[in-house]
DNA sequence: CTGAAAGCGCTAACAC
DNA sequence: GTGTTAGCGCTTTCAG
């Protein structure tokens, strides 16, 4: 691999003239760095990054760390960060974490490989995080919530969504409502639970433990959650599933079993995935403004990255998106 | 930043010795080692990354080079890649070629940031590819085929499987077929669509221009063209998309105009992703096997960079998945 | 087992 | 304008 020593020698100039005109400094005459261009040409010349970031000591690079790299929901989310990332002249890498310490992300992450880190990896332990925000490395999370200096929180009131979701089944009519959770251990979904608890509460209603299945977040996970209830013989009126990815699991469990949605059973999801119009009944959902969390974390993070200054959290709201899932049956019950 | 220095100072010892300690050569006695790890603990030492490369002039990672970071397409194959990268110890980083020539995947490919890529990306061209690829520095590519020395080729089938899937629509009896193609420039439109004339010629029929439209291989751009075709007034009896996603826009377009699928009109798509068998009606596709690419393409990768040799170019078939979008009604036509 | 020293390839003072 | 030089932080001979 040609250096740019070998240029600088095949150009018959300096090793600084070659670097200037390489990095298209004023300094340089037009001719040498033609001469300097034309020897590079020759070579192939390919500079190092890493001599260059070494050197430099920083990276002109930002971080987003994903659980898992698939995955709808991140889809909207990487699309803006990517292009708040290509504004600002910075590049993106995306990095998983599963592999857990010795994840690419830990090891990005310790190694401050890039110049700040966003964060939606719920794997990644709060101590990690923790440890390598700093001044000179910001980092912006967005799944769940840290408080700690050098930490930015982008975070979406999946209390208020679950709440919302929940309440609006109610006023449809429904009495029964079962909740598909994600992961026990997940914030988010606790949130939408805790919402979910408010609404019912504030509505007169109990809990049933029988209704609270969880599902893990994933399509499979809410198809078997769907299927254990059908199983089980009695169905509640209504469906609040953690996420849409699990309400359309459990959409195709309930079309198995002739179960007609939503004349027989009312679904309601969480996120709006783009799919979810898609499907069939069109998903009735919250929408979590995912475009804008993450332009909003990218934007936070150039802006530490600039030195300015910025607030320690940032709460959105999620929206109610009213497709054919759901249906109005308080009517019927007068 | 404290610097490995600053830890051997710290605990004494000289800078080999606290790099072997952390790096945990056997050479350095356990006492000394525990000494080196106390003294990193407590100025909170983090390696520098760079450095280490500079220095190793490897870096144990591999890049996925994608158009777009999102996409339900992408999704298996970024897993299975993941995978394998995992199991060769090796980290896995995912970087876009949004932005050309300035994208991030052109300029990790050309400082070779990584110790060679597998690329996704039609956007980057041929010569970039050519002149990054060395014997230090394998690429494989999938999303068209390049002869060129150190490029190895991973590819799907997709004349085979256009041509699969249109002789499906005939042989169930379907006579005029529409195709809505991807983007002009696109290798794997282009082959599918000489597998479907292929087999329209084969069978007799010709394709009629008024059915042939561009998708551009999203939602958006199916549901687009297939408007298009309904206002037209004449719909063909079936319809091939180039992929899943622009089928699923059809499907939509359809069932807003209450035609129903697949009783007043056939539809396959290509690709099979996850949502194929979600929607409704279940999507009848020609299956992609992204995960066997994937991991093909990764350990391709890992074998030549442990020296082995590869070959050139492989070929990967597709399948077809039947589900409920097609109607046979060759009975009918008797 | 430990320490001194030589760079990896590049940038950026600083002197000419 | 151009050339000399001192490192960035780390690994790794090579002597002790």
């Amino acid at each position: 691999m040609a250096t740019i020593k070998d240029v600088a020698k095949l150009a018959g100039v300096a090793l600084s003239t070659a670097s200037y005109a390489l990095s298209g400094d004023s300094r340089v005459s037009a001719k040498t760095r033609a001469k300097v261009l034309e020897a590079a040409r020759q070579l192939n010349y390919r500079k190092n990054g890493f001599a260059m970031d070494l050197k430099r000591s920083r990276t002109n690079t930002i971080a987003l760390i994903l659980t898992d790299l698939s995955g709808p929901y991140y889809s909207e989310l990487i699309r803006s960060v990517q292009e708040v990332a290509l504004d600002n002249g910075y590049d993106l890498i995306a990095c998983s974490s599963v592999g857990g310490r010795d994840s690419t992300a830990v090891k990005f992450l310790r190694e401050k490989r890039t110049d700040g880190a966003i964060i939606l990896a719920p794997n990644i332990r709060d101590e990690v995080l923790i440890e390598t925000a700093g001044p000179r490395f910001p980092i912006v999370i967005m799944d769940r919530k840290i408080s700690s200096e050098y930490l930015v929180n982008v975070l979406v009131d999946g209390e208020q969504g679950g709440y919302t979701a929940t309440r609006y089944l109610i006023e449809s009519g429904h009495r029964s409502i079962a909740y598909i959770s994600g992961p026990n251990d997940s914030y988010d979904s606790q949130l939408r639970y805790q919402g979910y608890l408010r609404a019912l509460s504030e509505a007169g209603l109990e809990e049933q433990s029988k209704w609270r299945l969880s599902g893990n977040f994933v399509r499979e996970g809410g198809y078997n959650a769907t299927k254990m209830m059908i199983v089980q013989g009695s169905l509640p009126e209504a469906v609040f599933y953690g996420n849409d990815e699990m309400a359309i699991g459990g959409l195709k469990a309930f079309e198995e079993s002739g179960i007609s949605v939503p004349e027989d059973i009312s679904v309601i999801g969480f996120d709006d995935i783009q799919i979810a119009e898609y499907v069939s009944p069109p998903l009735t959902t919250i929408r979590q403004p995912k475009s804008e969390a993450g332009s909003l974390a990218a934007h936070l993070l150039f802006q530490i990255l600039s030195g300015e200054e910025v607030k320690r959290e940032y709460m959105l709201t999620t929206e109610m998106v009213e497709r054919s899932s759901v249906k109005n049956i308080s009517v019927i019950r007068k």
